[in-house]
DNA sequence: ATAAAACTATGTTATAAAACACAAAAGTAA
DNA sequence: TTACTTTTGTGTTTTATAACATAGTTTTAT
């Protein structure tokens, strides 16, 4: 499990969109309740059935929210990169989570009770929307997925989960190399295919020069071709 | 396109869920704004890419919330009952409708400008609780759904629509047959599969004595049977 | 009432993707 | 270093489901 961090984390910089919406009266109760845990490569941080208590705010790292499918077939639902929030919906929705989280790489999480978040959110109309909104864009993305994944083609879905990654982990130095370390398995699960399936379209795509690889290294050569070949299915 | 309504409807009853959260003044609000509009069935509420104005509530009939997607195959979003909420979640995102509604059968509407819903619930916690817990259920759904809809086989997809449309709409006087009538098109498209493997595999479990067929009318003779169909994929 | 359109049903064929199997490579631990 | 596990890569087979075709049936419109 996670370890709990030793060191002060400045919170007004790294909640900074939470931060925003608050008073100072809430900024001192939140400083007061927020705790930070540290997670490793690949350390579970909650999962299916657990009760949820805190909002989670990812500072440091790479996060997976996953589900487990039929066979033991993940699917992943959702990625998150730092100074995004997660963990709170089923809170609100007073169910046990219907997913798992955990980390790609060493992760620090920032804690903060629910029941405290609920309380202020009921007085704080802007934090309220605040809320609302980061849930109707989730609920947007989620429609999108359900007919990307059931409707596009293996190309199509791997194509796309590509340009995600780009816009989500951004480039490295050379502009072109997505800043994700993933294995196969885990790109299928995002795509919603077999491992060995995204192995050979990702053996395609470098042979139509759309992509390169070094190791788990993806570098995208040919965007527009890559963006083509993901909204043709 | 749909037809205002000229009569007089009670709201303090048909807008049930939403009134035990308002005050007095608000209601007089909501009351004041609050149009009805009437569709025949098959009528379009909304298309995609048009932008959000109202909060919808339907009070009599169903609706389908859909996407077109790749080669005109649409997909049934969700689905929507008497007093449920429905088209406030583009507003929220600040985003056109990522889908399209339409009337499966003569249908009344009540629209709230969300103009005046948002300025509401900045000031009322108890509203914004409603809408925060409204979009985390339906976005837990929609996780379900994205696993549920990619790893199942057509069997258990539509062993699944079929309960959930039991569950949504209920049943006849006999207690077994789903009080819905819908196309072999929308069934295949609420359980993402093509309108011959719906026709197939609905035929298939009349052999074996799961469900029985009267035209568009589905019998349950088998709930166990088809619950286990649905949860073995 | 009658024609036209849409829907239902079923057989046949084609195909995308999973399943299976196994070898090579890369990490990881002792 | 060596052994061991995990990951990657590739070929072959199988299978679920889409695509196509066509006829019968029901619904809708005029």
């Amino acid at each position: 499990m996670g370890r709990k961090a030793k060191e002060i984390i400045d919170l007004s910089s790294t909640l900074e969109d939470i931060w925003r919406v608050l008073s100072e009266e809430e900024r001192v109760l939140i400083k007061k309740n927020a705790r930070f845990v540290h997670y490793k490569k690949n350390e579970t941080i909650y999962i299916e059935d657990e009760q949820p208590k805190d909002l989670m705010c990812l500072l440091k790292g790479k996060v997976k929210i996953y589900k487990s499918g039929v066979g033991g077939r993940n699917q992943i639902i959702r990625m998150i990169r730092p100074i995004q929030y997660f963990g709170y919906r089923a809170f609100f929705a007073r169910e046990p989570y219907v997913t798992a989280a955990s980390s790609f790489e060493a992760s620090t999480v920032c804690l903060i009770s629910m029941d405290l978040i609920e309380e202020m959110l009921r007085k704080n109309g802007n934090m309220a929307m605040f809320f609302i909104q980061m849930l109707s864009f989730d609920l947007g993305v989620a429609d999108n997925r359900i007919v990307n994944l059931t409707q596009k083609h293996v190309r199509g879905r791997l194509a796309e989960s590509l340009i995600f990654l780009k816009e989500s982990y951004g480039v490295e130095e050379d502009g072109a190399t997505i800043d994700i370390y993933l294995s196969r398995e885990d790109l299928a699960n995002l795509s919603n295919m077999t491992t060995a399936n995204a192995i050979r379209t990702l053996a395609n795509f470098v042979n139509e020069r759309v992509i390169s690889l070094d190791g788990r290294k993806i570098k995208i050569i040919n965007e527009d071709k890559l963006l083509k070949i993901s909204n043709i299915g």
